[in-house]
DNA sequence: AAGTAATGATGACCGCAGTCAGTGACCACG
DNA sequence: CGTGGTCACTGACTGCGGTCATCATTACTT
């Protein structure tokens, strides 16, 4: 074995904690891992797991936004590339689609959990600072591009944060309901409600996408 | 005392549970609050606490929607009351506010742990059954009798759904937020957006109420 | 009245997430 | 060197939510 920094030790604890647990969750589900396992696992002990991370969740949270935003991230350079020069209503559609397909990639559970972990995350009181999402950035961007194409009272802030909380609420109900509809395609269809309602349609449909 | 029945004992007892819970999670916050607790001041043993409860969480749930569904109802007959044969969309509209002004009443906290606990219970499996909502029949009917005034391509269930999604998502990103913004006034703007897009203005803002 | 079933109530017990006082390897500085 | 301090790491421990075999009391049956 090589010689390592004390740093580097840590980093690879760390990971070798953060893969574990993510196999072990995939494998068995979230609710079936305990930090015992996970530690026995791994090779280490229980309090090392909390020095690494503030609790089980956290390995969730970590795991679920940073997919998600390589997902994301992914599918919108992948768009801009196949399809550059759209007009905004359909870019911004295309963005929060991307939100929604990846909460149907990534399987009701983990959607379910994490959705759930964050708003956790809130609970006890203001001190808990919320995960900010780098991708949401390309939204508020894309929306502050085409404000003069908009036809509502809404300021750009008031349409990213309407148009990101119609999002939040239909994986809310596509939770609730267990999964039971398909957010591609009918969860796509309210997406597409809320963003005609704020940038005019340009005829057409969506061109295939994927 | 007087003579009583086992229901009524049981009734008695499930009521005492419940009341001493409340109190003491108004007085002390959810997150502070044991189950051990709530049974050493009502003076019953933990496991009465599990018969008539299944989880420290329902407490929550029935407090919460219970509260919420009289609210709602009983808003919505002073509506009726005092603003009868109003269009559709201001109707509709009224409802859904009631729902949001029901969340800035009880308050940040219980809120966010209302949505967090209904949500946790569909994370384990599709086995839960989930809280259905007795006043949202309303907000149903309420959309089926004005289907034919509306300009979307979402049949009656699409619409509701998706209203209710949108209410949803706000009061996420209300929570998201720590409470940061007024429900009552923002979160209002984002509603209006949504149901102004399903039904038709007919003319001036909704008038003043409360 | 005697036997039996049903049900509310019990509290010792379990497994879990999370804690904390302590240990030893590493590192900066004299 | 050595030595004092830092930091990753440890695992026995705590307190919690939740369970379950059991009891006690009421209600039903014959």
């Amino acid at each position: 074995m090589e010689k390592y920094s004390r740093m580097e030790k840590a980093a690879a604890t760390k990971e070798k904690i953060f893969s574990t647990a993510v196999g072990l969750i995939k494998e068995k589900g979230y609710a079936h891992v305990t930090v015992s396992e996970i530690c026995r696992t791994a090779g280490i002990a229980k309090g090392t797991f909390y020095v690494h991370y503030a609790s089980k969740e956290d390995i969730v949270r970590e795991s679920y936004y940073g997919d998600m935003g390589r997902f994301v991230r992914q599918g919108w350079n992948e768009f801009l590339e196949r399809f550059p020069g759209r007009p905004a209503q359909e870019r911004v559609l295309r963005f929060l689609l991307l939100e929604l397909e990846f909460a149907e990639y990534a399987g009701y559970e983990l959607t379910c959990l994490a959705y759930f972990l964050n708003l956790g995350a809130c609970v006890p009181g203001p001190s808990e600072h919320l995960q900010k999402r780098a991708f949401s950035q390309t939204l508020h961007q894309e929306i502050s591009d085409h404000i003069d194409e908009t036809r509502t009272r809404l300021s750009a802030d008031g349409i990213f944060t309407y148009l990101e909380s119609v999002v939040r609420g239909v994986m809310a109900t596509w939770c609730f309901s267990n999964g039971s509809f398909s957010l591609k395609d009918e969860g796509a269809d309210y997406l597409k409600c809320a963003v005609e309602s704020i940038f005019p349609t340009s005829g057409g449909g969506l061109p295939a996408f994927r």
